[in-house]
DNA sequence: AAGACGCACAACCGCAGTGTG
DNA sequence: ACACACTGCGGTTGTGCGTCT
């Protein structure tokens, strides 16, 4: 017996709709990320599991940011993907509030293009291209090397550096989730529950409202450009969540990150009554998490990766951050960076 | 003004890894 | 040990939008 294929067929496919949004998030604030399988079936959507995990890993998720990447994201890139090649995952770990697919697209739409010019500019001032998946040379890594070579130098690196970040961290957090988060990131990367949710019995923690607030804003930033052309639509939407009674609307569907000055009252009031959460407005204008937050609350940024979160971000030039952009300041001068 | 083109990004597809009975 | 189910990942595609001619 063969396996069955991933869909039923009849699954819904093309883009989400922010009824469908709400439904998934809704569904997840209840029961938790995990079980996509359950997720069609319990929420009534016309979506395979597969639809519904990429859609939360890739857009609904909290904590992620989305838009420009900033010139340390893209230093940050292009070094781990000169170490780690396509491995997007993997990458993804240490720019916490970006997707993998985020990441993937920007290398391939616009960083390979950036660094193929760069090279091809620079090819005459000796070669920059290693072999096989490393692309970029590094002249601290002259030895060839193999890859079971790289791959323990990189874990050997990494967790050095993690424990750098680690100490650096402790003396102000030394409760603080972010540390135990950092120090724990290893074991933590493929447990998507592992942050927010008791592992054991994958119930939301109390603290709940907090990490899917940052989800309202994901699902608001849609909404804002939806509610401009279709205000009844958006009411109808906020019930859907409740009732799952509104009627499809149809033809609209999710639309790139168009921002505007709708009404953030009327999202406040959406998501007010939807996730409990009162301070929407402060979020929806923040298009980062505030440094401002407690740990507790940076803890909530993200439930699946290694929250090295804060540091990244707020901390210039984290310990980490110069550990991978000291790798090779030569290659970097060479590029131009 | 309109068609062609390129870009950005959400979503899909298929394979691989892992867990479970 | 095996088959199956589920999940995660990377490659690829489809589509909407902006720019160019």
């Amino acid at each position: 017996m063969g396996r069955p294929p991933c869909c039923d067929k009849g699954v819904k496919k093309g883009p989400w709709t922010p009824e469908e949004d709400i439904i998934l998030v809704s569904y997840i604030q209840e029961h938790g990320p995990g079980n996509w399988k359950a997720v069609p079936a319990n929420t009534g959507l016309s979506r395979c599991s597969k639809s519904c995990r990429l859609r939360w890993t890739n857009y609904l998720r909290p904590g992620i940011k989305r838009g420009n990447f900033t010139d340390q994201e893209e230093k940050m890139i292009i070094h781990l993907q000169a170490l780690l090649g396509n491995r997007w995952a993997a990458i993804a770990a240490y720019l916490p509030q970006r997707t993998d697919n985020d990441i993937k697209n920007y290398w391939n739409t616009y960083l390979k293009k950036k660094l193929n010019k760069k090279l091809e500019a620079g090819s005459d001032q000796g070669s920059l291209l290693g072999g096989g998946h490393n692309n970029i040379g590094f002249s601290s890594v002259s030895q060839p090397m193999s890859r079971g070579q790289w791959e323990r130098r990189l874990q050997t690196d990494i967790h050095m550096a993690k424990k750098a970040l680690s100490e650096a961290l402790s003396p102000n957090k030394a409760s603080s989730s972010s540390s135990t988060l950092l120090a724990e990131s290893n074991s933590n990367l493929s447990n998507e529950n592992s942050t927010f949710y008791n592992s054991n019995t994958n119930k939301p923690t109390t603290t709940q409202s907090m990490c899917y607030a940052s989800s309202a804003d994901n699902i608001a930033r849609l909404l804002k450009g939806w509610m401009k052309n279709t205000p009844k639509s958006a009411s109808c939407a906020a019930s859907a969540v409740t009732q799952n009674s509104c009627s499809s609307s149809e033809g609209i569907t999710t639309t790139k990150g168009s921002t505007t000055s709708t009404s953030t009252v009327e999202l406040s009031e959406t998501f007010e009554s939807l996730f409990g959460y009162e301070s929407f407005d402060n979020y929806s204008s923040n298009s980062e998490f505030s440094p401002s937050l407690s740990p507790e609350a940076t803890l909530f940024q993200d439930e699946g990766k290694p929250d090295i979160t804060t540091g990244l971000i707020d901390m210039p030039f984290s310990l980490l951050e110069k550990w991978l952009l000291d790798v090779d300041a030569g290659s970097q001068e060479k590029l131009g960076f």
